[in-house]
DNA sequence: CTGTTAGCGCCTTCAG
DNA sequence: CTGAAGGCGCTAACAG
């Protein structure tokens, strides 16, 4: 009558395999110093039970310390990847019980050296598991051959290199946002005949392929759908705000026919903000992601949509990830898309990126 | 030079404030038995030092089970109701460390009698916390105030009755998702001059106030932005599929020049599908939930929008609400809206009812 | 190769 | 009213 609790404890399995707890902590862990038959009697009884650890006893004992690094891009506060950053600090905080440390570093997306340096640094405080988003591809694969030398498990964020196989993805499958985008569109702008794509370009490139593949997954529902509809493209230039305001002006003066636009980065604001200061009505207008400025546009009525990645919950995850991946030895799944979430000025109040409250 | 370390523990500020770690956890308990000087001295250190108490730690040696008991309308297999309680499961799995357990029970939506008989039965179980959807109002009064003499806090979920003053509440603000709905219904129908509302009537009631704040908020949009557009109402009676069909059959054969419906309740299937079988297409349709045949008619292109209202998220959360006020003693928000998400084919794949993967 | 033991931070008796 | 001691499930060092 050998009455087991309900939950499993390393004390009942050692019993049932006749051993110590000591040589089940052994096999539990793939350490040396077990012979053959303990291994396998304990083993087995391992599975026959399910037996599930607790970690909370676990980290309590071994009393392990954890370090995660993140390398994001240069930002201003209340600029997208604030939203991000603030994500990983929660989860930090959720786990801090593990003993989990988060060291945030930074680099210029216009000056490849500063991401090698900081790539350098990185490696030199040796953490258990390192956080970043991929947005200069050429220079990351560099950067994630040491660290899979170093068999340090790395995280990629908002956008995707899924050769460079990361322990996982959290991001948009940007394409299919700009597919959707496209048709929100279209029908907000009731079919119109023009429709324009404001882009934003910096030291003469466009900041991420998180907006070029957006534009072609956009440019495909239009190709399927509108073959007919004409796609006009401004360009502006975000560092030089006269500029873009002398192009803007320009634009709307040339082409007062088109009544719809749609920009695929995240400062929608510059052309709401535009709109609403030459008290331009009537021009349907379609952005990315919650920025207070493009919450304020979408609130005065200058932008229509604005579609949502959950920045936040990204960063959350991919610190959850390393957890479940190191502590608590679970599996993780390597492709996470985020939902892609649209918003109006009637819903955007119940907007939940999880964890940013 | 007391070094402290990073995380403060009992040991610590029991030193600090010359007592021993008993004292310490019964101030921390407010247990009696500790004279007046030494809990005011702890208590001055607790704060000081911002003590942070290591709830693994807590739980682990305090050993104490929890009864949590939901009640929730019968209903069958792939119904609205199976993904709150997946996610109520799913939170007692991730907190199974802290010894709770969830026993779920059931009452007839249109019996009164069985869903005080469910109460009774619950009050005799001697929970630790409650989590119910107040679908009958006016039963549920009678029951809370019981819940609440016995001081065992309860958790709405879905709908609320705030004036019965739960310890949280969880689900849409539904007037606003119909207003959402109304807007969107508009712009997808281009405008119409005539929309249908489908209800559902059972035994001779709505289902829930839920469908019928719905439609109040879609009638204020109107209202307010469409004033000329008619209204049209089908009663629908899910029970008697037979008559249902005679009912659309009838109303699709008199009234050709609607193009458009909208339903409020979970089955917009029932519609969806009648219009696949009756190969009837361009007609423009908006519905409720994720269930399986709704998503198939969304995909199929028989319902173009459905609006879904992560009913996994709200089991889940009311489940870590009771044990983040009983097990972490943390504070919990009082009303806490769920998102109103739009999905259409193009972003239904990407849609997150967080903890129903 | 294996068992024993002393903690991890906290809670709960039990003496005093 | 207070302190000391044992134990929650697990880890890791130490004997053997």
């Amino acid at each position: 009558m050998n009455k087991l609790p309900e939950r499993i404890r390393i004390k009942d399995i050692a019993r049932l395999a006749d051993v110590s707890v000591g040589t089940v902590d052994r096999v539990l862990h793939g350490r040396t110093g077990v012979s053959e038959a303990s291994r396998k009697r304990v083993e087995e009884i391992l599975k026959q039970l399910d037996y599930q650890p607790n970690m909370y006893a676990s980290a309590l004992a071994s009393n392990k310390k954890y370090l995660f690094v993140c390398l994001l891009p240069q930002h201003k506060e209340g600029d997208y990847w604030t939203d991000v950053e603030l994500g990983m600090k929660r989860a930090v905080e959720t786990f801090s019980d593990f003993h989990i440390t988060l060291s945030v570093m930074y680099y210029d997306q216009y000056e490849y050296s500063s991401f090698i340096n900081a790539g350098e640094e990185i490696l030199k405080q040796e953490p258990d598991g390192v956080l970043l988003a991929p947005t200069i591809p050429e220079m990351t694969a560099r950067f994630t051959d040491k660290l899979q030398e170093r068999e340090i498990p790395y995280i990629f964020i908002d956008s995707n290199v899924s050769s460079l196989n990361p322990l996982a993805f959290f991001g948009q499958k940007s394409d299919q946002s700009g597919y959707f985008a496209a048709r929100m569109a279209m029908m907000l702008g009731e079919c119109p005949k023009e429709i324009v794509i404001f882009r934003q370009i910096n030291e003469g490139r466009l900041g991420s392929n998180q907006q070029e593949n957006r534009e072609k997954g956009f440019r495909k529902y239009m190709q399927e759908h509108f073959p007919d509809c004409k796609i006009v493209e401004l360009n502006l230039y975000a560092k030089r705000p006269d500029e873009d305001e002398a192009l803007m002006n320009r634009f709307f003066q040339e082409n007062p026919q088109i009544t719809c636009g749609i920009t695929f980065n995240s400062k929608v604001y510059i052309i709401g903000e535009y709109l609403i200061g030459h008290n331009l009505k009537n021009f349907k207008l379609i952005g990315y992601d919650l920025l207070r400025r493009n919450v304020s546009c979408l609130k005065e009525g200058a932008v229509d949509f604005l579609i949502a990645q959950q920045p936040t919950a990204q960063g959350y995850s991919g610190v959850e990830s390393l957890c479940n991946h190191l502590i608590f030895k679970k599996e993780v799944k390597q492709c996470n898309y985020m939902p892609i979430t649209l918003l109006a000025v009637e819903n955007v109040d119940f907007y939940l990126d999880a964890h940013k409250k």
